[in-house]
DNA sequence: CAAATAGTGTCTTTGAGACACTATCGT
DNA sequence: ACGATAGTGTCTCAAAGACACTATTTG
């Protein structure tokens, strides 16, 4: 059979075409601790429990464009870093009908989340609730194992982070992701190509202020 | 609105859903050069251009099974490696109708490759005939890059050579998938923790033989 | 023994890790 | 001066990189 006709087939046949949604984890820092926002479900199926924010893709939107808008109306956020993690499809995760969905994983700086709407909340990433709706356990766990495993070598952990910060603040990022103490020495000495100063310092702390820096613009490495 | 609202209103909703395809993109060593499998098209749209082996995901069956499935059909292949990719969904990637396409990318030695199919063939991935298909060239690039990230630190690069080879082979490979020379002596202890010696030679050419290798069946490391 | 490729020993360079030290605030 | 946190200098150690050497086959 070519693709022609099986595509001819599958148009005509009687079999119900699957659904498709985004899923958004939703990362924040917050009392010291990586958080994830969940929302509880009001109705059938897993009704009560927690899941993600989700949004059915729309027929002229693209898989992104959903996955920011289902961030936009559960979240009220907008313009944060969001990045495609994995495509769920198995029959049978959703009782109802079968979706395909589409998983986000996106991070937020904390200051910039603002009032959540009823039943939306933020929940610490490594002691949730259980059970989660849906596969959505599975699709968080996904995510934390992709944030532990780029924070090393990429700028992720930036996001996480107002634009202005101090050095203790970003290591402690990287503590929260890693799982781990780093030496501060050393963790400065690995990110100074990435940051530059702001010139401004913290104030009221009982101890010395700490400079503040912003990220650096141009990635400070040429091409080769 | 709540999703329940908005799922009752997608269902009735006369849109149609988008259709779910999956596509694969295969590589293989052959003629000294990385290869992909790529069809012919017979029909419209794209009628003539190459395009990646893919399937539309049948009711009843997972995203990895109509993967898999695609490479049964199209290339006569099983129990290879294959790992999703990304998920393509802008509208208007297919100009018949909304086609979200989970692509995938799988691994195969040669000597596993049978007769192909007409109008299916290999064809070298750094010099691929244009255009192609559908996005099918962005999905290949993506293929490249994130097969060129993994192989320094997994062992991916073992699912291009058979089951039993040399390291010079194993070194070509890795040479290939970086376009860049390797020294022998540094590629060797690299590697060493994760081979294991046949106890066989190569023999018949001119010149010194070469310990053939598996690889080695447990992860030499154990857990910290 | 010459050509060709397989395989090894070892020096250098780089970066991660560990730790001790100094600096500057509030009280 | 003291408690507390910010910030720096430097030794160690392991891995990556570079290169030169030895080994074993065929003709």
């Amino acid at each position: 059979m070519t693709e022609e006709e099986f595509l001819a087939a599958y148009d005509a046949s009687a079999y119900p075409r699957p659904s498709v949604a985004v899923d958004a984890v939703l990362f924040t820092i917050r009392d010291d601790a990586l958080q994830v926002l969940l929302t509880r479900r009001q109705a059938h199926p897993f009704a009560g429990l927690l899941s993600l924010p989700g949004a059915f893709v729309g027929p002229e939107e693209t898989l992104d464009g959903a996955a920011q808008r289902a961030l936009r109306e559960k979240a009220g956020l907008q313009d944060i870093f969001l990045e495609q993690l994995y495509t769920w499809g198995d029959p049978g995760r959703d009782p109802r009908l079968r979706v395909i969905s589409v998983s986000y994983y996106a991070l937020v700086p904390e200051d910039r989340i603002g009032p959540l709407p009823e039943g939306t909340a933020l929940y610490p990433a490594h002691a949730l609730p259980t059970p989660l709706a849906f596969d959505h356990a599975g699709i968080i766990r996904l995510g934390l194992e992709r944030l532990r495993g780029k924070v090393s070598y990429t700028d992720i952990a930036f996001s996480l982070v107002p634009e202005e910060f101090t050095l203790p603040q970003l290591q402690r990022v990287h503590e929260l992701l890693l799982g781990q103490p780093l030496y501060k020495a050393n963790f400065r000495k690995k990110i100074a190509g990435r940051i530059e100063e702001t010139g401004k310092f913290t104030s009221g702390g009982k101890h010395r202020p700490s400079r503040i820096y912003r990220k650096r613009a141009l990635p400070a490495e040429p091409l080769l």
